[in-house]
DNA sequence: CTGAAAGCGCTAACAA
DNA sequence: TTGTTAGCGCTTTCAG
């Protein structure tokens, strides 16, 4: 039986000073470790070790490497642990440091569709300032039929520390649920209605009124909309601005259809829904760009020329759309913004105020979530121009 | 000092059958959980209170929720556990559980920019491969300025299960480094040189024979290359492709540049220092399809039209370019199948052969570094066109 | 400023 | 098939 219970028969890799303090420890120790031995992979160097090298405490290794509470120890001590670490090569565990903590410095991002070229600068502006805090986006694309619920709660499981959505629906249960569970949710780009949740955005409803003012100010006066999924804020709300700015300049719309996604084949289909009802428009405002380019591609198989005989504004300014034929007029939103701000804002709520005066959970923020609204500008290309005379 | 001892004073949201458990399981257990007061957000229930719910043992709770063990446990109490579970809406402590067995279901993915269309299907892939085991990924955006040396090392100390890199340089000491260190790590799209490491990538000779095939198909004899960066193997890899499919129509290079970046900003710059060169050509063919669009923009601005008085070939169908005017011809690579497939190869290589047989590091492989390469396809537009008689 | 002690929630090894 | 025991590596009291 003894024979089984000797130290460590095999080490690999481990530089020497490391291997030595084991060695050294194995003695103060209850029986040595035997879980070490067929580990998936070894593990490195413990804050035990840095302790053991250093020639001190656990606990003042652990205090002496978090910038917290680093001053708490003596600039000596400070500089030895620093060492060890150089020397062990050491990386905190988090895996323990979040067991004991409760806090993963991780979060989850979930997106409708990274391929819809709105999202991956988001999401570089999410990760860029998660970085600035050494925190990791977990990220997960929705896809349809996945459940966003079942997700987030793996993604819970896994103990991230809060959520950052831009699958958020008018009325989104996930967002509801997550937040009455007292998790820290931001959402981006969409937003549910409840008004409880913090949200970062674009200014849908100024965006349209930059569209809908370019295009009156070339002279058009029949303007038809294209509008995104109803169920969606952004989809909701550019139509309400779209309407809301016709109005300012008491027009009526020409029409207006729903797209049932925000994609080139939704926006050609609800183009010839549009054509079908026999109205008479010379300028058309898209809900997004995808949208405005399947509108083109239908208008074009109709034998209508941009912005010849129809003006077309899109939304979002996505990559590419200035190389299109024709090049498109659009609403340029600050998606790297979002995503930054959207992060920052979590973040903030993750250390802030709410962190320890409320205990979080239902009604946490009683002066009404946190909005950011940023501003999109028009970017004039060659999709609009003055009506036929 | 013994009022400070009270056990829990306060308890919120936390379903009745959970804090009962709690409460009898206190007196039997050593001094009461004091840490449990000011945590940052309340805990769930535990295995030990799904224990208790269902009146087993933790061990045995645990046994019944791992799909690997649970059929060592009677059907009766794996019922009991799965109700507990749903009564007590628990989810597993991820933390805990990395931390006890080394792995957190967690894998590190690094690209060089998101904002690239070519990466965001690749990025789906991978997510919808690793959902499939109810993982997930880690995602980092390396942009200019931060080493891929020191992210990768925080996602270490997150505990990832191993990486997944599109970042490579042809000489990458990131990869060899981690490598070394007996990480499991998968390239996708780029690869290094140094064969260890396995990959996922296009056939990138194959994809410039296609291109140039069709070129010289029309009747084109001087045809030029528009190269990516030489760091990166698509880069070198296409240009080497380009150079050996021509020598099989026994036909010299018009001209070769070597871009800055996958950009348009470097496609066109490169295109201007091809045309200065005063070489001729009435082909040509990029390394990627934002070079592509540069080229056409420069030539345009040089009084050229496409395919009028040049044809040219993309590489990759990035979303769009069936939109660009003219719209482009190009080589499709398969994205999306490619991340899936890292994904995989992942998986497999930390659940399987590899897993326990040897211990990973070095030349644990002895065979070879297992390398999927992908079939493109050629996707004719309308940028190619015959030359001019 | 430093150290001792305890335990976060889980699972592996062993024993019954 | 089930239970016992121990400990993964960290941080948090609390005591000196």
């Amino acid at each position: 039986v003894l024979s089984r219970r000797r130290v460590c028969p095999v080490t690999i890799h481990v530089p020497e000073a490391l291997s030595l303090a084991r060695m050294t420890s194995g003695a103060t120790r209850t029986p040595p470790r035997k879980t070490r031995e067929a580990k998936p992979r070894e593990r490195g160097a413990t804050l035990r070790d840095i302790a053991e090298h250093a020639g001190v405490h656990q606990t003042t290794a652990s205090r002496a490497l978090d910038p917290q509470r680093r001053h708490h120890v003596s600039a000596e001590v400070a500089r030895r642990v620093d060492l060890a670490v150089r020397s062990l090569d050491y990386r905190i565990n988090r895996a323990a440091s979040a067991l004991r903590t409760g806090r993963s410095r991780t979060i989850g991002v979930l997106v409708p569709d990274i391929t819809n070229p709105v999202f991956p600068p988001m999401l570089r502006g999410i990760e860029h300032a998660l970085a600035t805090e050494g925190m990791f986006a977990m990220v997960a694309d929705i896809e349809a039929g996945r459940s966003s619920i079942e997700v987030a709660d793996l993604m819970r499981a896994q103990g991230v520390d809060g959520f950052i959505i831009a699958t958020s629906q008018r009325d989104e249960p996930l967002v509801a649920r997550l937040h009455a569970a007292g998790v820290k949710v931001v959402q981006v780009n969409r937003r549910d209605e409840s008004g409880e949740v913090p949200a970062v955005v674009s200014d849908d409803i100024l965006g349209m009124r930059l569209a809908v003012d370019h295009l009156v100010g070339f002279g058009h006066r029949r303007i038809a909309h294209l509008a995104g999924p109803p169920q969606f804020s952004t989809g909701h709300l550019r139509k309400a601005g779209f309407l809301q700015a016709l109005h300012a300049h008491r027009l009526k719309a020409a029409g207006s259809v729903d797209c049932s996604a925000y994609s080139v084949a939704a926006g050609a289909e609800a183009m010839a829904r549009l054509a079908r009802r026999d109205v008479r428009f010379t300028g058309v405002v898209a809900a997004n760009d995808l949208i405005a380019i399947g509108a083109i591609l239908e208008l074009r198989r109709r034998g209508v020329v941009v912005p010849h005989d129809v003006s077309i504004v899109g939304h979002n300014d996505m990559p590419l759309v200035d190389m299109v034929s024709p090049a498109l007029t659009t609403v340029r939103i600050q998606h790297y913004e979002m995503g930054r701000r959207a992060a920052r804002l979590l973040l903030d709520e993750l250390s802030g105020v709410n962190g320890l005066g409320r205990l979080g959970g239902p009604g946490a923020d009683p002066v009404g979530a946190a909005t950011i609204v940023l501003r999109p500008e028009l970017v004039v290309r060659d999709s609009s121009a003055p009506p036929r005379a």
